[in-house]
DNA sequence: CATGTTCTATAGAATCTCTATACGAGGTTA
DNA sequence: TAACCTCGTATAGAGATTCTATAGAACATG
């Protein structure tokens, strides 16, 4: 099923979506899905909270618009801090990813 | 600082310290920074919820010994459900793992 | 015996993510 | 115009995990 995140990984995500692309909340959970060829599946109820959050934290910013089936739509945008945060967190992965691979590699 | 776990991987991490070893406590602790180069520092109040929690769940099983300091000290060992669990996880974190590896890349 | 170290343990708070549900707007079809 | 579907946003409530902080027992050492 591996329709559940690592809790920590879904920020990273986002923030990863948004630089590519501004996008709608719908949006960017199709996106997540694709780059991460369907191993991610962020359902709305993670993701109205934590676009919230991350738009709290200064991360993103939003605007009204108009999605491309002609509805409402919020869309999002990288920021500044978001960008700095986007580099943060991706070196932190790495960090993680290596000491993980590591760990289940030793004998 | 990084001294914090992603939720989720510490039970991988003490799975596969476990597989290698039977420990106490504060000697799987050790061993996971030592297998992870210092990445990750767990702490008590992290390790015995979780190795309590395990051990309710079947995947390990504890006895009374003597540590290397002549501590009365709980050691753990793995069960068969155990490394069961540790393949599955493992399984899971590869593909976590690839498919962020894979996030992260796009453009 | 006073102090420090080792080892286990828990309470309480904080943070995330999930399930489930709701609501509004636009489009389609009968 | 009614019924219905889809798109898009949103929140409540639950569940799970980890963290900080604290405690206490046992042993060692000066």
């Amino acid at each position: 099923m591996a329709t559940n995140l690592l809790q920590g990984t879904l920020d990273l995500l986002i923030l990863k979506t948004l630089a590519l692309q501004e996008l709608h909340g719908l949006g960017i959970s199709h996106r997540i899905a694709q780059i991460t060829q369907g191993t991610f599946q962020v359902k709305p109820g993670s993701l109205f909270p934590a676009l919230h959050r991350m738009e709290e934290s200064g991360w993103l910013e939003s605007y009204w618009g108009e999605s491309e089936n002609n509805r409402r739509a919020k869309y999002y945008r990288l920021t500044v801090p978001g960008r700095a945060q986007l580099a943060t967190e991706t070196d932190e992965w790495q960090r993680i990813s290596i000491a993980m691979a590591s760990a289940l590699e030793s004998t």
